[in-house]
DNA sequence: ATGTAATTGAGAATTAATCTCGATAATAAC
DNA sequence: GTTATTATCGAGATTAATTCTCAATTACAT
């Protein structure tokens, strides 16, 4: 069995929820992919494969694998929530292009003690962060003449 | 006049689009509060003062003051856009708390660096930067026993 | 085996944001 | 000032992501 689902069943253990197929099935999915990945088109390639997990089902399910820490959302501000694997993979951040949409992924390392830091300034405990970094690509930039100070 | 009506009608002009009371009195609406606003606040609020500006003019309007450097787009993770001052206003990132949804604002220089880099190394025209670190007040904290590892 | 209550799928409901369209009004040209 | 052009307006319809409802199913404890 692969370390996501164990991680997941012993939260559903802890939390007295059930385990299900359908959520098996979903997270399989999920890490099977590589990279981002939002509700739809997961839903479309689990559908593709003769998979009869709901949207509903899916909906439901990611917020316990975010509860779990083995994905996270990310914002791409694109009017929908995407997600990505958090589970053995380096924290990172986005780097978007405003222009064809692109991602580029970066490390910043400083960021941990940034949050360290306002952890003792405000008291918090901190949970994690979203750093999204966004811009024109060189090729956007050669393509949108009309856009100002570009 | 307030120089972000002056920004806001140069913009106008340079852009070939028309001054409008509807727009002048969303500007100065924005500019009367503090703080963050969204589009159903600020709507509410105009309409509390007699003002009979429609919805679909401030998601019209806000476009056009983010594109000429007034205001920004703030994700607070909620299911709707949050917008904030830039215009005399300090760059400033957000920690929020996932209990009480309060905020604190941070300012963190580094970022400004973090853009630079990420511009060489990348090619990137960098447009700004989106950072929200969340985790839970002290208050929460306290609160909720029920979750984890808090 | 049985009882219970969590989970499911299907579709309805909700909600933020965008779009449509006829009416209005800001600007430019005369 | 008058007129023509067309950007902008308000109202309501539409879209799309997400959440909710509810009856049927099924995982798990006893």
């Amino acid at each position: 069995m692969t370390s996501e689902l164990q991680i997941f069943q012993d939260y559903i253990r802890q939390r007295g929820l059930r385990r299900t197929p359908e959520r098996e099935e979903i997270l399989r999915e999920i890490f099977e992919v590589h990279g981002h990945f939002d509700v739809d088109g997961l839903y479309l390639q689990l559908k593709g494969k003769g998979s009869k997990v709901s949207k509903a089902s899916i909906y439901r399910a990611l917020p316990l694998f975010i509860d779990c820490g083995l994905i996270r959302e990310v914002d791409f501000s694109d009017g929908h929530w995407h997600y990505e694997h958090i589970y053995g993979h380096a924290d990172h951040n986005h780097l978007r292009c405003l222009g064809c949409g692109e991602i580029q992924e970066f490390e910043e390392p400083t960021l941990q003690l940034l949050e360290e830091q306002l952890a003792h300034k405000y008291h918090y405990q901190i949970k994690g962060h979203q750093l999204q970094v966004y811009g024109y690509c060189t090729a956007c930039r050669l393509k949108d003449w009309g856009r100002q100070g570009v």
